[in-house]
RNA sequence: GGCGCCGUAGCCAAGCGGUAAGGCAGAGGUCUGCAAAACCUUUAUUCGGCGGUUCGAUUCCGCCCGGCGCCUCCA
């Protein structure tokens, strides 16, 4: 059936194929960098590497590009009051997400780009918009005047007819020609960072990067856009009023919007102390594929309800799928080939594919790889799952992990290496042997106070790290 | 007030017209020198409540109850 993703622009799942051969142009709102990284940002980025990754499955070639926010009024606001340059307050934070990125396991944009380096394009968008008459000065500040954008509210599904033309926004400090308008260019205020422009210096409004870069990097028509729920009213909104504006074109043929994250049922916030940031969990002794499980598991348009069981939970379900794949290489299986297996691992692999081609039903997808598990285990007990099924079962693991990534354990150091481990097993087979068993068991003790668990198996002694 | 989402076992959660996936936790079992680990089995006559449509509804419609989001910065 191909790949379908659900688009806001129409509240429907669509098959999804690029405009223009293979290649598929995208682009995330990234980050504000003034902050770490909390959990619920990082499902949104989580979704963007999904998404990537099962395009990439599919055959199709990227051009994603990924912006940084690194001006803005919280930067600005909080650059000032440490009295360090801006850029510098920013790179630090820019430099904590892409770590994290990498801890999570998220695959790189093809281009991850600045808004501070893209002030030019940002200007020449504005200038184009001035010249077609969507634009207006109040204050010295340069506005978008959406009276003139009659389409304004398709993204969101707002009707803004209600709102009165005229209207004042006395909160805003800002004179607004009407309640909807926002701002392109803020003149300059005091010391604040500030840029050449010919309406005056000033800084750019928060919405103009994305059109800029975007159309800068991809085109006029963009495959797709992502970002979290909470970007589509007012910025992705604004992002269509002025990219569209500007070239007449559609900006984006897919608008894919990740849901909230919630924690113990509640929207995270510092008064009630429940943001977690991926450092904080790892600190606490989660793996950072544990978190990765939990934000893949449940599928992107809902919302998430992130709690510490589930994080837990989620590294048992990784040492399930990990302890299979220990099992499939290290079994002794007898030769041959079933070729009912075989249909299993076929049947098992369409499941997983079709889920995943279901607008990222990620929950479907795990459900057919763990049912696969199951079977094939029952059938590792019963021998009948013999050395020629043996690739299948690791083929379909890899296509799985090619996705959730969360097979390969993140290494922590420190530890024995494998050839001592092997020699202290080794000792303690020779002493099981001689029914020397508290030697044994020492050794046992041993091994796992360094983070080794031996499993006894009828085959001989297979080991892991935990 | 406007627009929209959700309510499925102890917890997370899929399914969305044909009679309830999967994971975690719990309980049993297999294996074992003892253990651990691992694996298997098992856990909802029922899908917030009440009506309606239908041969048939968790799935569609209406109302009610409960939770949430957006409408202002926010992933």
């Amino acid at each position: 059936m191909g790949l379908r993703l659900y688009n806001t622009l129409t509240l429907k799942v669509e098959p999804f194929s690029p405009a223009n051969g293979n290649t598929v142009r995208m682009y995330s709102c990234g980050p504000t960098v003034y902050n770490y990284a909390h959990i619920g940002n990082l499902r949104t980025f989580t979704f963007n590497d999904t998404l990537r990754r099962w395009l990439r499955y599919r055959g199709f070639l990227l051009e994603h590009v990924m912006n940084i926010t690194d001006v803005e009024d919280k930067i600005i606001r909080k650059s000032m009051e440490l009295g360090v340059p801006m850029e510098q307050y920013t790179r630090k934070y820019e430099q904590f997400f892409l770590e994290d990125m990498a801890t999570m396991r998220l695959e790189k944009p093809e281009r991850i780009v600045r808004a501070t380096e893209h002030i030019q394009e940002m200007v020449d968008l504005i200038s184009t918009l001035a010249q077609k008459g969507f634009t207006y000065e109040s204050d010295g500040s340069v506005y978008y005047r959406i009276s003139k954008f009659p389409s304004y509210g398709k993204l969101s599904h707002h009707d803004f007819s209600g709102i009165q033309a005229g209207a004042r926004v006395d909160n805003d400090e800002y004179d607004k020609d009407d309640a909807r308008d926002f701002v392109l260019w803020k003149q300059r205020k005091g010391a604040e960072p500030c840029w050449d422009a010919p309406f005056g210096a000033g800084r750019p409004g928060w919405h103009i990067e994305c059109s800029a870069m975007a159309m800068k990097y991809l085109g006029d028509t963009l495959d797709i856009h992502t970002g979290g729920v909470d970007l589509a009213f007012p910025h992705h909104e604004n992002e269509i009023a002025q990219s569209e504006a500007a070239t007449g074109k559609p900006f984006a043929r897919f608008w894919l919007h990740c849901e909230h994250l919630h924690v113990d049922m509640q929207k995270m916030s510092k008064s009630l102390g429940n943001i977690y940031t991926l450092r904080e969990l790892i600190d606490m002794g989660y793996s950072p594929e544990a978190l990765r499980f939990v934000l893949m598991s449940v599928p992107y348009r809902k919302k998430l309800n992130f709690t510490l069981d589930s994080l837990k939970g989620a590294q048992s379900s990784i040492e399930r799928l990990r302890n299979y794949k220990l099992r499939l290489q290290s079994g002794r299986l007898s030769d041959g080939l079933n070729e009912s297996i075989s249909e299993l691992s076929r049947f098992a692999l369409h499941k997983f594919e079709a889920a995943m081609d279901d607008d990222l039903n990620t929950a479907e997808a795990l459900a057919a790889v763990f049912e696969y598990v199951r079977e094939t285990n029952t059938l590792l007990d019963q021998g009948v799952f013999v050395a020629g099924n043996r690739a299948e079962a690791l083929q379909l693991l890899a296509r799985f992990d090619q996705v959730f990534a969360v097979l390969e354990p993140t290494m922590t150091a420190g530890l024995l290496d494998d050839s001592s481990i092997e020699a202290l097993i080794a000792e303690r087979t020779a002493a099981k042997k001689a029914k020397q068993f508290s030697r044994a068991d020492d050794i046992r003790n041993q091994l796992l106070e360094a983070g080794i668990i031996l499993e006894d198996t009828k085959d001989g002694v297979r080991w892991k790290r935990k």
